[in-house]
DNA sequence: TGTTCACGTTAAGACGGCGTTAAGATTTGA
DNA sequence: TCAAATCTTAACGCCGTCTTAACGTGAACA
């Protein structure tokens, strides 16, 4: 059998080495981080099945983790935190978080919604298997790191003109249409003429692409991004 | 917006109450049941989106519940019940249960556990529908990604002109009349004599998939798409 | 066999959407 | 608070798209 990897990010040593201790005697294969920066690292170079997650780190909120993770994956993540207030548990819960125990959690409780993440993990697995890393010709986008490359050389983007190629980048042959990518960009959307602004962006976009082909223009319609 | 239907299985009247109104203040649609037969039954039924279940019904256990559902459904199964034993949350879980929340709960935790529940759902979802590939002859559309393409080779179409294929295509045997596919390109119709407007797009159409044949005419009545 | 009618085809012109540049407004960071 | 980066808006030329007109074609019918 293939043992499933657990990533635990939890910046208090003793809970880190009871989850792990626990971890290990029932056989699964996990990775430690304490920071979010340390996460996200680990997360990109082990690929985990399930992240535990505690909220307090020291760098950033453990909310931030959430948030990068989905940016790029759809990995069942649950959150272990000693916050015991309805808004941290719903926001954690909104923003993509799969479960959420309070501390002192039970461990056999733990086990078992990890086994819960497993399930709902494998059910899934068939179509999941989506990597960090972007490929399109001389494109690449580091999703997790949230750098751009053209021809291997780094590439500064605006964080619309990011979210912009992200969006097409995982839409790779599909049509997206104005309104569509209106929403996306501007969550409210009665913030500006965003058609108009949204030819810009394309345009500065193609520009720092080196290359008008990665997006193509569909009259009446929007944008798409085309495999070259 | 499709509402979701969410069935709730509940022998406690005051609890049932409270989730019911919950459930209504935010705009789902529900079902209640209050014992294990009337919950299967209503469950088959009304083939809800995710299932609210207490475990402590009078004719059988609610573990008896996620154990029938899951020999046919994988739907996410929230269990709420007043047990707060580490067994039987163990045990519910690894029967199948998605979730488990013991009383008394907060309402907004429950309304963000379903939530979590309708994201696994819609995600699920997405996988099965991939096969919106339409095939006639050399012609292939791909509806979820609209292109076009003949002989394998993608071929561009302006917004009217794949509107018009769409159309015929979707509707592939039967007959479209002049004034139903004038409603449906022009939804105002008194913009332009769209009847010779028409005509100009099935001669483009039939030149860009490179054959007169998979449009037929019906003189007098409208156009039909053939198998070829 | 000629007439008529609906449709097919082509081309031209009008129109509107798009790409692009640049300048003003706004936000961000030191 | 100021400077730099970013976002929004305006303006304009170009090009694809839509509409319209004109003519050609073929079938039905007397």
């Amino acid at each position: 059998m293939n043992k499933s990897t657990i990533l635990v990010i939890e910046d208090d040593r003793a809970i880190q080495n009871l989850i792990a201790t626990t971890l290990e005697i029932n056989d699964y294969a996990y990775q430690t981080a304490s920071s979010y920066a340390e996460g996200i690292m680990k997360f990109t170079s082990h690929n985990p099945d399930v992240v535990i997650l505690d909220l307090g780190l020291p760098d950033k909120d453990g909310i931030e983790v959430i948030k990068k993770v989905r940016t790029f994956s759809g990995v069942p993540i649950i959150v272990v935190s000693a916050r015991t207030d309805n808004e941290d548990k719903i926001n954690a819960l909104d923003e993509g978080a799969d479960d959420y125990l309070t501390k002192p959690f039970n461990t056999q409780e733990l086990l078992a919604r990890i086994r819960v993440a497993l399930r709902h993990k494998s059910y899934n697995a068939e179509k999941d298997e989506q990597s960090s890393i972007f490929t399109n010709g001389n494109l690449k986008i580091d999703y997790a790191n949230g750098c751009v490359y053209v021809d291997d050389e780094e590439i500064h983007l605006t964080a619309i003109e990011y979210k912009l190629l992200c969006l097409l980048s995982k839409n790779t042959g599909k049509v997206l249409t104005h309104n569509y990518i209106k929403k996306e960009i501007w969550l409210d959307d009665n913030g500006c003429d965003s058609q108009l602004s949204l030819r810009v962006f394309v345009t500065n976009l193609r520009k720092k692409l080196k290359s008008p082909d990665y997006i193509k223009t569909h009259i009446g319609i929007g944008y798409r991004m085309v495999k070259v």
